[in-house]
DNA sequence: AGGGATTGAGAAAACGCTTTCTCACTATCG
DNA sequence: CGATAGTGAGAAAGCGTTTTCTCAATCCCT
């Protein structure tokens, strides 16, 4: 009496009749319970596998109430550290039976919340890469996601495992690296306005100022794509900067680029620096000097926090009174079922000096 | 009498209880039939969003038959172009509301069948991207993928999209310009064993051989990552060559990189091209003469091909007779659902000529 | 004002699977 | 040899929706 007469796919009850048995023993021979007679599970195989039997995921999720399958929400996908973080996560979830379901939010932080309510409704879990969206926003939508992974973001509240880097760090070193080669006058190409991983930055560059009076760093406006870099070269020559700091490897990417048409020798006439080192920065010309991230780790070790969060997550029963849901605080009740130690794993990470950096030149570059 | 009493989750029974109405009438509302009485469509509102309801995407899927969901099957993330295929794919399927779900095989084509099918079933269709399985494989897992595009592939029975890129062609393009720069002997740094378009690759230059007897066309054994075409610098000095193709642009950067440490000039000595301008391929030293290929586009269009072929597989009553699924082929019934002309869309690339192409040298660059 | 057409909402079946509950049957022990 | 524990498999409930079916109430027209 359904809609269509079937879906026409073969399902448990074909192979239950095939067999002469029962569903109820088909679904048990299926999921290697050995309560059943050997020479039935054989027959049971038998049928299963005449019909070439596949049990739909679809009606299996909804009787166990799992999916097998986490969802990452990205600000960009065209980036190669959100690729990175996409692929770790993905290989490492795979190893452990799960898939995972993509959402890029292109950079829109409004759309970021639905984004990442859809995704989690459908899936076990969520990891949220770089959200763009504010503290409060963060803080409010995070109960609702609950097994939920953070990656360069963290909240007070939830007890959601958080994965950071060090760019404060980072930078500094950087920014010391330069002044070692005695680079006096630095320049910085920020990133995106609303990216929580650049304003670590900015941080990391006033402290570095508190620590170096002597030196000079020049900020200019930015982003995280190769044109940013290239069109700023002009910006970068006429700041009088010998030594130049940017947002990501990407940014440094266009900018040696930029130099290079303009006929500026790096790292003769002026060094440059990346941040994350993607696969790509040894290979550019100069190889690019940039803070090694293991970014694709990073995907690994959300996945590790997130199966921990999953399964931890199962085990306790369920103490909450079911019976009264007319609290609308429905969405907070399991917000401290894994109540482990919320401190986010931080990541450090370490210089990596290539060809992009050398001495600082007598005199600045060509104006 | 469930296993645990309700999933905590805030279900359609709970509005329908606070409503004072019953599980039929919220559905109705919620999925805007107007059938329902305006006041008491706003009481079930009211109801839905005191309680922050949102319908669950699994109970869904099952009563509806559809997830909203396609899969994407890659041999390997890590390779940008696979990773602009899926962004392009991704971003289309979000505008019409649909997700992505990956799998990556890891360049290993046993393991493709399995994931391949494993998505399906989870998913309305399935996008098998530069699959690495045999023609053989292919044509028989094809029927039971059904709504499946295929990328870099094509099969002969089913009558799946297919979209696919003239690297034949392409690499002829790259060759004629190399011998219009005066280059008489070339080298091929070929791409993965089981990569159908490397055969594809390999097809034109034969053709390219026989409409150039003078022209030599040196092949060396190659794969598609960086490092190949870092340490394929002696094979490529000693080969002779002046003029150099590559499987693709990761390849001609490593290449090129390598070069440079032994301080061959590019063009100078040796011209140099890639395949498939990926966004870095632009900001190179020096920049890279590419084939362009659409790649962004090829995912969108992907999307397209599926959106069509999912809708045209909803709209036809199933006539046949569901009563008897005796005979094990019920895989194969819908294979000619969308008839549609099974003809391949043909992309074809389009030579950009950059800086690491010039005249070749009067003699040979040196050995 | 009475009868057929129309509207609106509830009951229940269906989607495909898992699992508890239950019971018939066989093996074991006193 | 009869009572009891144990084993294996079927019936049915349940997961959370959607949708058909059904029926009561309202409406309009003659």
């Amino acid at each position: 009496m359904g809609r269509r007469s079937a879906t026409g796919r073969i399902g448990i009850a074909d192979v239950a009749k095939l067999a002469g048995v029962s569903l109820a023993t088909v679904s048990r021979v299926m999921n290697g319970n050995f309560t059943v007679d050997a020479e039935i599970a054989a027959r049971v195989r038998a049928a299963a596998t005449e019909l070439r039997y596949q049990p739909n995921p679809v009606g299996r999720s909804l009787a166990l109430g799992k999916t097998d399958t986490i969802g990452i929400v990205v600000p960009d996908l065209s980036n190669p550290t959100f690729q990175a973080i996409l692929r770790g996560l993905s290989m490492a979830a795979a190893q452990d039976g799960y898939r995972v379901l993509i959402a890029d939010s292109s950079e829109v932080s409004s759309e970021e919340a639905i984004l990442a309510g859809e995704a989690r409704r459908r899936c076990d879990g969520l990891v949220l890469c770089a959200p763009r969206m504010s503290d409060a926003e963060l803080a409010e939508l995070a109960p609702s996601l609950q097994p939920l992974v953070l990656i360069n973001r963290s909240t007070e509240n939830t007890a959601s495992p958080s994965l950071m880097v060090d760019y404060a760090k980072g930078i500094q070193d950087l920014a010391d690296h330069l002044v070692g080669l005695g680079h006096t006058r630095l320049a910085f190409l920020s990133g995106p306005p609303r990216s929580a991983s650049n304003k670590l930055r900015l941080a990391g560059l006033e402290r570095f100022r508190e620590a170096n009076p002597g030196i000079d760093v020049h900020m200019l406006p930015g982003g995280s794509s190769f044109e940013v870099g290239h069109q700023a070269v002009d910006a970068v020559l006429s700041s009088g900067a010998t030594g130049v700091l940017t947002f990501n490897d990407l940014v440094a990417m266009g900018l040696l680029s930029g130099l290079h048409e303009h006929g500026v020798n790096v790292p003769g006439d002026i060094s440059v620096t990346g941040f994350d080192d993607i696969s790509f920065a040894r290979y550019t010309t100069p190889t690019l000097t940039t803070m090694t991230v293991p970014i694709t780790e990073l995907g690994e070790q959300a996945w590790q926090r997130m199966i921990e969060t999953i399964r931890s997550a199962r085990l306790p029963a369920p103490t909450a009174t079911t019976a009264a849901p007319l609290a609308a605080s429905a969405a907070v009740e399991d917000a401290d079922d894994g109540a482990r130690a919320p401190l986010p794993t931080i990541f450090h990470p370490k210089l990596t000096v290539r060809g992009s950096t050398g001495p600082a030149a007598v005199h600045p570059g060509p104006q």
